[in-house]
RNA sequence: GCCGGCGUGAUGGAAUUGGCAGACGUGCCGGACUCAAAAUCCGGUCCUGGCAACAGGGUGCGGGUUCGACCCCCGCCGCCGGCACCA
């Protein structure tokens, strides 16, 4: 045939077809999202990045890929599509990278994310690139202090002397949150108590809204499960114990009120006010107040390591009194106990609980069994769904489920008691003791207290400043910035001195997706026609590592937002997916000690930007972790080729060529499910299937190249945007050309093959008419010459026929 | 300890959710092209026996349900992630 197609097609070269597209789609804003606020929308998100210094790793593409795929298909679906970027820019990485190269960070800010813009450009995602936001601009951290202030203004902002996490290597505090196994989230180093005085955020408040929040979500379990978890609701009772001593009561917290007659000790933790006011009654304080200090000391990876011993001191010459039957019993102190949950004091049971009854085993005091099941001589009994009560008065005979409502009533009656929710959740720490992050716009007056920045006044820049180092004791390097802390009171005009903390880098990223919506509002976190559209996310990928920390907060602050009114919808994402990490070629966590971190550029300059897309998704699982394979990446590539080449063999034919018709609509079926589901490995595999058959067949129409190019055109951009223009399919691919429609009629087929099983073993394969019907399919199987052979001289006792699946006969 | 997830060829992983285990890719073996190599193309590749057609076995281990189990149930073993003295 025809010479001059073969040299139509020629060498597949990434390198220059992809540059090309870019441009175009940059010129022509291909991917802007309209602000026709009729049409219907799709708004995805992928976590905006942090500019670090390193640039961009192999695990952003994932992510951005994944959104990517879905944000095309959307569009070429008809939706008007938002996909944004931003910057993360606010954070310790940069600040210390600045202060040891003697460098602004808003400068080295500038650079990382020049360079990041440039690599996520390379990659070719169809990002709105006219709503980037960048969280360390003033017009965008003025909302972030706006929010701010108007949780300030609510009592969700306080200041607090506590102890708190203090990393000894950033020299800074850290949330709950942030601490991992003892040590800081960001840098390893180790985490020590600090009484400092700090402004917390009450997102305790919202905890049961933030639990009730996830019943209306879709997000995929594990991150429910994991937020479930972290805000840590428990059911149970707060039940007053009598100190005769002081005439004052002892209020614990328990889950177990059925077990109240099994009470055998009382237990405080080192921190209860309790103890001073007992002072002048305990004979052995010096023993106390040496326990105390011993506790003080600790770290909390100390003081909550598993393996430890319990240890404890009792309150010589203090009982408590037994509200359900008088009895008395003494009074320990000990670091098992809280002070952070609950009233900081349980009741001890240790026929019942396994921490007691440790601790009751270790100091020889009584265990009392009050629910029948168990030994507990042996261990604790903690089962509540078989024991029955004992030992215990008016509950004996009761289950335990009958015993806590029953006690509860009773201790509510009397004045003893009430029921209470707990919640693990604490308080978030939001001061950070560094320069670059958002200025807390508060004012310290003598006279007034912690008066609010005016909102008029907003944004309250950071000053400019000749170092960036904190002071020794920890401060803010901001205290050093004396014009900029020495102002007036807004209250009362006097003399008066700015807050010196700033946020954490939280703050910034827990409102950007809003921000997306209508970047450049100056009146308002966003125009309230552009959140009514956009809003909430539809769909949002991201990291498990944030399951806990950006992802909750982030919900925090949206439903406060949307309790005062200042956005339309209560949760801010329909639905959450998360990728798997991408790991180094040996199977361990990529870093730069470990010496095996894959760099983009590297990559995409061997293979291209669409291969190493294409490799990203067809990698593996996408939930899952999975090891990079550069030989992997190569066979995408090869892919690729074998895709480039197909235009040699396109014919002028317009339809869908009929050798090709049941396996392209199949391949149109798996690929639009698939890439729903986020199973963009099958969804690949199928098209790599597909095009073996047209090598195979060695025929292929416009018609069936049309369908290929689209369906591939999400993960593989570039190329299948050149192809469509070489071969004048139409105009431009994007945005232009609608989806392909999965036609069902051309997928059926006249005969199918069947199985056929004797007694569940594949034996053969026979061939039926579609049409057939069960009892004419086992005729067929039956008259099979292999299974007559088969079953010869057996009673065949039973045939099972799954029509279109199987035939099985048992004999 | 509690919660969640996983365990399939040499390897990354498929299997329409109870119906032909190993799709697709990588690697490896053989062949074609080449003086040669690379690239490319074709064929093979779960194990055992057999020249072969074929037969038997096989989804971490042991049991069970079912006509039929990678899939469901019970009991173990191992790995990964999260939480962890939260009363």
């Amino acid at each position: 045939m025809d010479d001059n197609k073969i040299k139509k097609a020629g060498e597949y070269r990434p390198a220059e077809i992809e540059k090309k597209w870019q441009d175009v789609w940059e010129e022509t804003k291909a991917f802007a999202a309209s602000r026709d606020y009729t049409k219907k929308k799709f708004y995805g998100l992928i976590e905006f990045p942090y500019p670090s210094g390193n640039g961009l790793h192999v695990g952003h593409p994932r992510s951005n890929t994944a959104m990517d795929i879905i944000a095309r298909k959307r569009r070429m679906e008809g939706y008007n599509v938002l996909f944004p970027i931003g910057w993360d820019a606010f954070g310790l990485p940069t600040e210390n990278f600045a202060i040891k190269n003697n460098m602004h960070p808003a400068k080295v800010t500038r650079t990382n994310v020049d360079r990041f813009r440039k690599q996520l450009k390379m990659l070719g995602f169809s990002f709105d690139w006219d709503r980037e936001v960048n969280t360390t601009d003033p017009n965008y951290y003025h909302w972030t202090q706006w929010i701010f202030l108007q949780l300030f203004k609510k009592g969700l902002a306080y200041k607090a002397e506590m102890p708190i996490n203090w990393c000894t290597s950033c020299k800074v505090g850290l949330a709950n949150e942030e601490v991992v196994n003892g040590v800081c989230e960001r840098c390893g180093g180790e985490v020590v108590r600090r009484v400092k005085s700090q402004w917390m955020l009450r997102i305790t408040d919202y905890a049961q809204k933030l639990l009730d929040g996830l019943d209306t979500v879709d997000f995929i379990e594990k991150v429910k499960t994991q937020q479930r978890n972290w805000i840590g609701r428990s059911e149970g009772a707060e039940v007053d114990f009598m100190l005769p001593a002081i005439n004052e009561k002892l209020t614990v917290y328990t889950t177990r009120p059925d077990t109240l007659f099994g009470a055998t000790y009382m237990v405080v933790s080192p921190e209860h006010a309790v103890i001073e006011r007992l002072r002048p009654f305990i004979t052995n304080y010096d023993e106390v107040e040496a326990y105390k200090a011993e506790a003080a000391k600790k770290s909390d990876f100390e003081r909550t390591e598993l393996s430890k011993e319990k240890t404890g001191v009792p309150l010589k010459g203090i009982m408590a009194v037994n509200p359900v039957n008088g009895t008395e019993i003494p009074v320990w102190i000990s670091d098992y106990v809280l002070s952070s949950y609950g009233t900081g004091a349980i009741m001890a049971v240790p026929a019942h609980d396994d921490r007691d009854w440790e601790f009751a085993k270790k100091f020889g005091l009584p265990i009392i069994e009050v629910v029948a099941g168990g030994n507990v001589d042996e261990a604790a009994f903690t089962d509540i769904q078989t024991g029955t009560m004992v030992n215990s008065g008016f509950l004996n005979g009761l289950s335990v489920a009958e015993a806590k409502k029953a006690i509860t009533e009773y201790l509510a009656k009397e004045g003893k008691g009430v029921r209470k929710v707990n919640f693990k959740l604490r308080d978030w720490v939001f001061s950070r003791q560094r320069y670059w992050g958002e200025p807390i716009p508060l004012v310290n007056c003598p006279k007034c207290g912690w008066v609010p920045v005016p909102e008029d006044q907003l944004p309250l820049k950071l000053p400019e400043m000749e170092s960036y180092t904190q002071t020794d004791n920890g401060e803010s390097p901001l205290v050093n910035a004396v014009d900029w802390v020495n102002t007036v009171c807004p209250c009362c005009g006097g003399k008066a001195k700015r807050e010196t903390d700033t946020m954490p880098q939280w703050a910034g990223s827990s409102w950007y997706f809003i921000r997306y919506t209508d970047p450049d509002c100056d009146y308002a976190i966003a125009s309230e026609e552009a959140m009514k559209y956009w809003l909430p996310v539809d769909w949002y990928n991201g990291g498990m590592e944030h399951t806990t920390l950006h992802l909750l907060y982030s919900r925090f602050w949206h439903r406060f937002l949307y309790d005062i009114g200042a956005v339309p919808c209560p949760e801010p994402y329909v639905k959450r997916t998360s990728h798997g990490m991408i790991l180094g070629e040996n199977g361990e966590k990529m870093s730069k000690s470990r010496g095996n971190v894959i760099n983009p550029d590297d990559i995409v300059a061997e293979i291209g930007a669409d291969a190493f897309r294409l490799y990203e998704m067809f990698m593996g699982a996408f939930d899952q972790a999975i090891p990079w394979s550069t030989q992997g990446a190569r066979g995408c590539f090869r892919f690729l080729e074998r895709v480039w080449k197909l235009q040699d063999m396109v014919t002028d034919e317009k339809a869908e060529s009929d050798a090709l018709k049941a396996v392209l609509h199949e391949t149109i079926k798996k690929v639009s499910d698939d890439y729903e589901r986020m199973k963009f490995n099958t969804a690949i595999a199928a098209m790599m299937s597909l095009v073996n058959e047209i090598y195979a067949k060695g025929t292929l129409s416009r018609g069936d190249i049309s369908v290929l190019l689209r369906l591939l055109n999400p993960v593989a951009p570039h190329i299948t945007e050149e192809m469509w223009q070489r071969l004048e399919l139409s105009d431009k691919m994007v945005i232009r050309e609608s989806w392909p429609e999965f036609d069902e009629k051309a997928t059926v087929k006249a005969e199918l093959e069947l199985a056929v099983q004797i007694c569940g073993k594949l034996k053969g394969r026979i061939t039926v008419p579609a049409a057939a019907t069960a009892a004419e399919t086992e005729a067929i199987a039956l008259a099979d010459e292999k299974i007559k052979a088969l079953i010869e001289g057996k009673t065949v006792r039973k045939v099972i026929v799954v029509p279109g699946k199987i035939v099985n006969i048992v004999v």
